[in-house]
DNA sequence: AGCACGCCGACT
DNA sequence: GTCGGCGTGCTC
């Protein structure tokens, strides 16, 4: 019988493992072994019992065409060979990559410089196999469909815009392979009904779907819109499900039982043989790109499954990504673009900004803008919901001494304390805490200054203003317990308060129909940051918090803040991203940011400042001689906070023309200060945008 | 991750 | 002369 021989990778994160090892394959398992199999082989000078995955399965003459076979020095022994282990048997009681999930395993080690271990165990975010217990129920069968709303929305009909988009996709989806859309609508244009026609039609021709969503606190009125229309055929998988549940889950998507499958981006890893499309909901959402090794981006992910497996792609956003937008409308239909220009069921909301320097100069030190005790007075009024979008939780921001001028911060992190209603401080990046104290710890002065303001505060001042109000707070710390997210929307959603007040949370996604009265507290503090797609995120944030407002009704929105003649708040007012795409893509092309360039970002941090610094700066050095491309070089720079839990971050950063060379000074890089760090102080990670 | 090998100090 | 510390390096 012929011999053959198996790849492995152990399934052990270590870089001295990173790399693969070959096995025999006994002859009575070579009819069931196949690639992305998980297996049992003895390993290391104690045989012992390890896991790992088959990369490939090869036959001898294969094996000797391998470039590691060439060059490992292991294969120089003559009887190299005859030495190899074998394999003892496949893993049974866990999860194994498919074909389409190994290729994206490889994608993700290629494309983010990972470690392939890391990549084949985030390809399966269900690993183990569950016994079937009797009194699981499937998660699905927690969002309950009112029958009421599914029969109120089965009768409106599609507009005709939303009906042409439809049309063209699935014209395009017809006699096309990999194909790729980008919806760029209004909110309240009535995106979702678009996707749900096009899934329609995928499942009509036993096509499998993906629908990604940026937040679990979204899934529930997703589940919810995509159940009224297809009933039982929907699975969900997210991080906060336990294992024996998105196993369950996870076998309906494999074994075909459920043909459309929602959740966060790792939703992008689904097990479907038969994938026909791809939905990116709120495509801008930061939420996207994975922060961990590897870290991804899912519409890079998406696009290299969609083409794999020849599916149709598609992202919807309000404000798409200035490079998205830019590619959909540059480069001659390979991502085709389609507008809806109309609110589907309402216009659009009414955008005032208050100028706050203004209102001090007429004596108004408050939070609140005289217009928004008005507005928020006239809605109460009218029993109508208002929501107060604040961006920082806590109740004071910053504690200054006036004696010595020392500011109160975290001890391990370069942040201000914050103080909470409990009489604590607290950071709020590592969880340090202490008693709020009487006096100044540098210098014992009582003459203490308290400012900015946080939620706590402002719920507290709301209470004052309006004590006729029924207010709720929504943050990290009113949402602690488990669903208690979900119990303070409910509330809201059941006309339980009259007010909600709340960080991000509040913002995304959410659709409460009283609601006809946003204000954004302070909307300045939302606008700057260091990083160029700066702009581009407060737009996105501040379009999100406006649309919440006048889902049914008519409603309106204000935004208070210190500078508002900054052009995002001046096309806030006008909310008109193709006019602030506009000027945001000549700000790219003149400073030569994505689109019109590639930014190799070097993540690069350590316990030790100075060490950190030094290496910073020979990394610079080293990429100076090795630039033949003529990128520029940026920084090192501080990042921001440039310390968090004791540990310093720093930046460098790289504008290339080509994403080649982006790469190549990545993986320079990441040799250089392999080599350089030898009692491995540094950590390095990198971004190519 | 484990395990073995190996080169130095404290003990029978 | 030997037991054991954990630094270094390898595992198909």
């Amino acid at each position: 019988m012929k011999e053959y021989f198996a790849n492995i990778i152990v399934d052990l994160s270590t870089d001295a493992l990173n790399k693969s090892f070959v096995y025999k394959i006994p002859d009575d398992l070579i009819s069931d072994l196949k690639p992305g199999d998980k297996v049992i082989f003895p390993f290391g000078k104690g045989n012992k019992e390890s896991e790992g995955f088959v990369l490939e399965i090869l036959s001898l003459e294969q094996l000797k065409e391998k470039n590691f076979y060439k060059n490992d020095k292991y294969f120089k022994d003559s009887n190299a060979i005859d030495k190899l282990k074998y394999i003892l048997r496949i893993a049974n009681n866990k999860i194994a990559a498919n074909e389409i999930l190994l290729k994206m395993a490889i994608f993700l080690c290629k494309e983010y410089y990972c470690p392939i271990q890391i990549c084949l165990n985030t390809v399966l975010p269900v690993k183990k196999i569950v016994r079937k217990n009797s009194r699981q129920i499937d998660a699905i069968s927690k969002y309950k469909v009112n029958d009421s709303l599914k029969l109120q929305r089965d009768e409106i009909e599609l507009n005709e815009e939303q009906k042409s988009i439809v049309n063209d996709i699935i014209s395009i989806q017809n006699d096309k392979l990999f194909n790729e859309h980008l919806i760029y609508g209004v909110t309240g244009s009535g995106k979702t009904e678009v996707y749900i026609k096009i899934i329609e039609e995928n499942l009509k021709n036993n096509k499998q779907v993906i629908v990604l969503i940026p937040e679990i606190a979204l899934t529930h009125q997703t589940v919810i819109r995509l159940k009224e229309k297809f009933s039982e055929n929907i699975a969900i998988i997210h991080s906060r499900m336990s294992e024996g549940d998105k196993y369950i889950q996870y076998k309906k998507c494999e074994s075909g039982e459920t043909k459309i499958l929602v959740g966060p981006r790792s939703a992008i890893f689904a097990p479907f043989e038969n994938l026909g499309l791809v939905v990116i909901d709120e495509v801008n959402d930061s939420s996207y790109k994975s922060e961990n090794a590897p870290r991804y981006n899912t519409l890079d992910v998406a696009r290299f499954r969609c083409k794999e497996q020849n599916a149709t792609l598609i992202s919807l956003s309000a404000t798409p990504n200035i490079d998205l937008y830019y590619n959909a409308n540059n480069k001659d239909n390979i991502i085709h673009f389609h507008k809806l220009s109309k609110r589907a069921n309402s216009i659009l909301p009414l955008v005032t900004l208050v100028d706050m320097k203004n209102e001090i100069k007429n004596g108004n030190y408050s939070i609140f803008s005289r217009l928004l005790v008005d507005k928020i007075n006239d809605r109460l009024s009218k029993k109508e919901q208002i929501m107060l979008y604040m961006n920082r939780r806590g109740y004071n921001t910053i504690f200054t001494c006036k004696e010595c001028g020392e500011t109160y911060k975290c001890p391990h992190c370069d942040v201000a304390l914050v103080s909470h209603n409990d009489g604590k401080l607290r950071c709020h990046y590592c969880g340090y805490e202490i008693n709020e104290p009487m006096l100044c710890p540098n210098c014992k002065s009582d003459d203490i200054e308290k400012y900015g303001i946080g939620t706590e505060k402002l719920e507290e001042l709301c209470i004052e203003l309006f004590p006729n109000a029924r207010i709720l707070r929504m943050d990290r710390d009113t949402t602690k317990e488990k669903d208690g997210h979900d119990k303070i929307i409910e509330k809201f959603a059941n006309h339980e308060a009259d007010i909600l007040i709340g960080t991000q949370m509040i913002v995304k996604g959410h659709d409460f129909p009283l609601v006809t009265l946003v204000a954004v507290m302070r909307a300045d503090l939302t606008l700057y940051n260091e990083s160029y797609k700066s702009s581009e995120n407060s737009f996105s944030m501040l379009t999100q918090c406006v649309g919440r407002s006048g889902r049914k009704i008519e409603g309106e929105s204000i935004i208070q803040g210190y500078d508002i003649d900054n052009f995002v708040m001046q096309m806030i007012v006008k909310q008109d991203y193709e006019e602030f795409y506009e000027n945001e893509i000549k700000y790219r092309k003149k400073l030569n940011y994505p689109p019109f360039s590639n930014l190799l970002i070097i993540n690069v941090s350590s316990e030790n400042e100075s060490y950190l610094n030094k290496i910073c700066n020979d990394l610079k050095l080293f990429l100076n001689t090795k630039n033949d491309t003529n990128a520029s070089i940026l920084g090192p720079t501080k990042a921001n906070p440039e310390r968090i839990k004791d540990i310093y971050y720093r930046k460098i950063i790289l504008k290339c023309s080509k994403i080649d060379e982006a790469k190549k000074y990545r993986n320079l890089s990441y040799k250089f200060v392999n080599l350089v760090d030898k009692n491995k102080l540094i950590k390095i990670t990198f971004d190519i945008e």
